[in-house]
Parts: C-alpha cells; sequence; structure tokens
RNA sequence: CGGGAUGUAGCACAGCUUGGUAGUGCACUUGAUUUGGGAUCAAGGGGUCACAGGUUCAAAUCCUGCCAUCCCGACCA
C-alpha cells in the first residue's frame, strides 16, 4: 500500500468529545470516526484491524466444527415476544415499523433466530450436536454510550450457539467453545481474566466473562491474593469477618440528628465509626417497597438482591415510594417500625449496638441490635470490597477493572422451552434441547488492544493485528535512489505476503515517524541518506535503530514473521 | 430518565457579560528558504456562528423553542 493518493490522515491533536486513551488514538489515527453517539464508521484503517481480529475469531470457530451462517438484523419483534425477552430489553432495543403497520426490531442478540434455525434441523437426538455462529451487526440502544468502541449502539458480534441433546453434551460443546474463546484472547495478545458472572437478560446456568483488564474498564474484576478466585463484583459472594461478640447489650435511645441524611452526615455528627451504622436503602422491586439494611460502609449489590428475591426488576425506590414505606423524610430509613418487607445483609447479623434510621425525620436510634427487629429475609446481599476475606480461601480480595471481550453462557433449555425447540430422544420420547451461547466483540477486542498497548506516541499494535506490519519510510521523495531503493523493498514484502505501507508521501521526516508511530506500525524500515552505502536502516515501534545492508532487508524482516 | 455543560472553518478554541465588518493556533493551497523526529517566512482559500422563531435600525452575542453532543447519576447483555 502506498500513502500517497489512497485515503490516510491524521490529527495533531485530541478530539473533544472522545474519552478514553482508546478511542482519542483510534479517532486521532484515523482508524474510526464517530458518527453519532455510540455509532461509528470504521475507516479504512480501522476496517483492516478488525478484520484481522475477526480473522482470528474465524479460524477458531471453524477449529471447533461451528458452521458460520447469517441472520437477518431486522427482525419481528413477535420472534422476541415469543421468548418473553421484549420486555426484558425493554427500551434498549431499536424497534420500528414497516410500511404495513408491522412491529419489528433490530436484532440485539440472536438466541431465538438461531433457535429456529436449530429447529429445522433438529428430528431426533441423532441430528446433535452440533454449533452455528455468525459475524452481524447488533443494535442496543444504550442509555449512556461512551468509551468510544467500548460501549455502542451498533457493533459487530461474532455469536456462536451450541446445541445439544442433553447437559453432558452442553458441558462438552461449551469447554470446546471456552477453549476456543481462550485461544482467540492468547492469540490477539490480550492481557485478560475469566470471570464467573450473572446470566442477566440471557438466562440459563452459568455466564463466564472474558475480560481485557484495563484500569479504565467498566467491570469490576473481583480476584484473591492466595487463591485463583476470579468474579465478576455482581456476583461475587461475601463472607463475613470472624465476629467478635458483644456482651453488653444497649437499649434503643432514639438520638436527634437534624439535617444528617447521608451516611457521612450522620457520622459525622455522632463522631462514630462508620462501621457501627447500618444503612436502610429503600428499593422498588417488581413494584413492590423493600428495605434492604447493610453495614454503613457497604453498598447494595442489586443483583444479589434480585436473585435473593427471586424478582424481576430491581431499582432504588422514588421518594414517594421512600416517604411511604419509611413515614418520615428521604435519609431516616430504619428497620424498627418500617412499614414493608425488610431484607438483612447477612454481615448485619454478626453487629451490636449499632446506629440506624428512626424512620422519623430529624432522628436516628443508636444502641440497636438483632432483638429490636425482625428482617423477613437475611441473605448476602452487599458488594465485597478490597481488602474483605475472599469466600473461598480465606485470603484478601482485591480488585481490578476489565472490558468485557467475550462472554459464554450455558444457557440450558430456556430457549427450548421458549421456542419449543424439542427433539425424540432415543426412547421415542420429546426432550428439550441444550443450548449455548458464546458472544464476543471484535470491536471491543480492538479498543481493549489499543489501550492495553499505548505509549506517548500512540498505539502500539502487536504485529499480527496490525493495519500493516511494516512501514517503510522515504525520507527525501526527492532522491531517485532512495524512492527507488524503497518501492523495491515495499514490493518484495508485498509479493512475500506482508502488509507493507509506504510513505511516499511528499512530507518531512519528523512527520512520517510521528505518524507510523501514531497509527502504530510494528516494524520501521527507513531508506535515508544511507542508501548511498547500500544501507538502509530498521526499527521496531519501541526499539532502537538498527542499521541494515538493503540486500539483507527483506530477508530479515521476513524472518519476523 | 434526572442533574450539569457545550454547539462558531477539517481539528482545538477565543469572541457572547456590555448587540455594530467573523477571529486565533493546527490542518489546507501557492511561492521562497529548508529537509533524519510534528520547519520558517510571505501570500491565500475555506463560515447559513447547530436549527427555528422572536426582540432590534442591526443578533454569534439578548429572549423563546427545538435538535445534537458530552459529563455525573440511573440503566447495562
Amino acid at each position: 500500500m502506498k500513502l500517497k493518493n489512497s485515503y490516510f490522515f491524521t490529527l495533531r491533536e485530541n478530539v473533544k468529545d472522545e474519552d478514553s486513551i482508546s478511542s482519542n488514538l483510534l479517532v486521532r489515527a484515523g482508524y474510526i470516526k464517530k458518527s453519532s453517539a455510540g455509532i461509528y464508521m470504521m475507516l479504512p484503517l480501522g476496517y483492516k484491524v478488525l478484520q484481522n481480529i475477526m480473522a482470528i475469531i474465524r479460524d477458531e470457530m471453524n477449529k471447533t466444527g461451528a458452521q458460520e451462517l447469517l441472520m437477518p438484523a431486522l427482525i419481528p419483534e413477535d420472534v422476541y415476544v415469543a421468548s418473553g425477552r421484549r420486555d426484558g430489553f425493554g427500551k434498549s432495543m431499536f424497534s420500528l415499523r414497516d410500511r404495513k403497520g408491522m412491529p419489528y426490531v433490530l436484532g440485539p442478540t440472536h438466541e431465538e433466530l438461531f433457535a429456529a434455525a436449530a429447529k429445522m434441523q433438529i428430528r431426533s437426538y441423532k441430528d446433535m450436536p452440533f454449533a452455528l455462529y455468525q459475524f452481524e451487526t447488533k443494535f442496543r440502544d444504550e442509555p449512556r454510550p461512551r468509551y468510544g468502541l467500548i460501549r455502542v449502539r451498533e457493533f459487530i458480534m461474532k455469536d456462536s450457539y451450541t446445541f445439544d441433546k442433553d447437559e453432558a453434551g452442553l458441558d462438552e460443546a461449551y469447554a470446546k467453545q471456552f477453549n476456543a474463546y481462550k485461544n482467540i484472547m492468547d492469540r490477539l495478545h490480550l492481557d485478560y481474566r475469566i470471570v464467573r458472572a450473572d446470566t442477566g437478560v440471557m438466562g440459563g446456568l452459568l455466564s463466564e466473562e472474558f475480560q481485557a483488564l484495563t484500569p479504565m474498564g467498566e467491570d469490576i474484576l473481583v480476584l484473591c491474593d492466595n487463591c485463583d478466585l476470579s468474579s465478576n463484583i455482581e456476583v461475587a459472594a461475601c463472607k463475613s469477618e470472624p465476629v467478635i461478640v458483644e456482651e453488653n447489650l444497649e437499649e434503643v435511645t432514639l438520638v436527634k440528628t437534624p439535617h444528617s441524611r447521608t451516611i457521612e452526615e450522620v457520622t459525622d455528627f455522632l463522631q462514630k465509626d462508620v462501621k457501627k451504622f447500618v444503612k436502610t436503602l429503600i428499593y422498588d422491586v417488581d413494584g413492590e417497597p423493600v428495605a434492604v439494611m447493610v453495614r454503613g460502609d457497604r453498598d447494595v449489590n442489586e443483583v444479589k438482591l434480585r436473585k435473593l428475591l427471586n424478582a424481576n426488576e430491581v431499582a432504588l425506590a422514588d421518594p414517594e415510594m421512600v416517604v411511604a414505606a419509611t413515614g418520615a423524610d428521604i435519609g431516616f430509613a430504619g428497620p424498627i417500625g418500617i412499614k414493608c418487607k425488610l431484607v438483612e445483609d447477612e454481615e448485619v447479623t454478626h453487629m451490636f449496638n449499632f446506629i440506624t434510621g428512626a424512620n422519623k425525620t430529624g432522628y436516628h436510634y443508636t444502641g440497636v441490635n438483632q432483638k429490636d427487629f425482625k428482617a423477613d429475609v437475611t441473605g448476602d446481599v452487599r458488594n465485597i470490597q478490597e481488602g474483605d476475606i475472599c469466600p473461598v480461601c480465606g485470603g484478601r480480595i482485591h480488585f481490578a477493572h476489565g472490558i468485557e471481550v467475550g462472554n459464554t453462557f450455558k444457557l440450558g433449555t430456556k430457549y427450548a422451552k421458549a421456542m419449543d425447540l424439542q427433539y425424540l430422544d432415543a426412547n421415542n420420547k420429546l426432550q428439550y434441547v441444550w443450548m449455548g451461547s458464546y458472544g464476543i466483540g471484535p470491536a471491543r477486542a480492538m479498543a481493549a488492544l489499543a489501550e492495553q498497548n499505548a505509549d506517548e506516541n500512540g498505539i502500539n499494535w502487536p504485529a499480527d493485528i496490525a493495519p500493516y506490519q511494516v512501514a517503510v519510510v522515504v525520507i527525501s521523495m526527492k532522491d531517485e535512489q532512495q524512492v527507488e531503493a524503497a518501492e523495491k523493498i515495499h514490493d518484495e514484502l508485498e509479493a512475500a505476503g506482508i502488509e507493507v505501507i509506504l510513505d511516499n508521501r511528499d512530507e518531512r521526516p519528523g512527520v512520517k515517524f510521528k505518524d507510523m508511530e501514531l497509527i502504530g506500525i510494528p516494524y520501521r524500515i527507513t531508506v535515508g541518506r544511507g542508501i548511498k552505502d547500500g544501507m538502509v536502516e530498521f526499527k521496531t515501534r519501541v526499539g532502537e535503530k538498527e542499521d541494515v545492508a538493503l540486500e539483507d532487508i527483506v530477508a530479515k524482516v521476513k524472518s519476523l514473521f
């Protein structure tokens, strides 16, 4: 590829409406450009990287024996109504009507259509197992797109689906896909962790996420200093510290706490350790108010709460619901005398003589103990924190941040039941098909790689991901000898199947060097004044310069691949 | 969906308070001098000041509405 007369541009400054290292670099380097909120143009350089990533994914998918196909993006709404997921997705589905008024949606994920496809194949247990996959554009109307390619509203996803006759078959298929995902992450050179996660809208038996580690990642990964615990915070179990029993139980005392609503305000006012407080939050659980008690320095984990209560939707209650449940303004809720269901975090049962709201505006109770109220449900409903005890081994917990690049689900028979996907077993009995689904976001992988491999000069792609492996920079386009030699190197490398970019623009050397580093080409050959002595210069993206004889340079570069 | 901010040249911004010829840097064009790490000088091109109304002799500037984008939160596969 020769730069002159090709589509290529870079920007010297950061752009205002990009909010992460990767998106700023990718935009500045001319890989992508925001078209509207959460929707991006994939420009030639970006599309090349994306295709390199997709090629690796496709290769690993094919190795599992999965077959590639392509589903439509435009899907009748009925399909999601039938599976019961129309409401689950809610506003995050793009929906539209055709000329006859028929409601359609733009597919956010494709379990339903794949189940329909499987239905055409499956009659008996002899028709399984098999696996299908696609690279398809997904549409999800995110409330808040951000971080460039990380959280977008339109993106390509590789999704695969496995179909088996029983759980053992699913386990095997899942293991195969899981292994392929590990290979993919390794071949992409991503620094990643695999964590247990919530099954969310997908439902099913098991969910594991492939998280690319980066400080800007939106997901919090719970890791242990001592064992191999690895979990998304949304499902990380908590274990309470050893209990120190306090013998002297105080009596409940009403204390005036004017203008003290938040935990910070009350702890400041009463001059007590925040761990002596219990905060009581009012949640709207499927329309009903539920009070949730956690220690003052803890956060409620809504995923755990939803599971504990077997609920569909959990959200903080609006002010009217809070006032109705507590009889007081927001900020004074407590367990004593609350007029709704009461959930107590397991850790609170180990606390003595603590402080709670009094359900009376401007007042709190001190000296509260278990005997003073009655919880309807007790369970683990808090977020684990750094420094907590590992629930598995007793070691200490620390956090990492990650970008969810891939996710694997053991769906079980949920979709088969919803879509009536059955087969005849060997005993001539109808059984439901066991499904797995597996997603990976190539563009997220691209952003995560840029995030993980950036320095002050730009991106530093792994060699087999970069849009071009080698840049040949001509120092002076007026020097025919240089131009001739550079073109020869370019042509020979290209003939050898190496992706090479020839910077033959009429620019100063500094501009060319900066640009090649910004876009992240791993190897650079500079053809300059040394050509008079038959020498060119070789340099890796982050390494030192090295003089190489012109006749050796092609062989040297070839030997790197 | 709540709170906040911003829309002025391809990019980053100033100008708005106090209405009166549309500005700066980068990028772009031409010329000269340069030429191994984002050159210098000179001369240029490029604008419906998001959009729609209103006030005014006169609106980027004041008022109303609207759209978009971003940030914080909520939400999130």
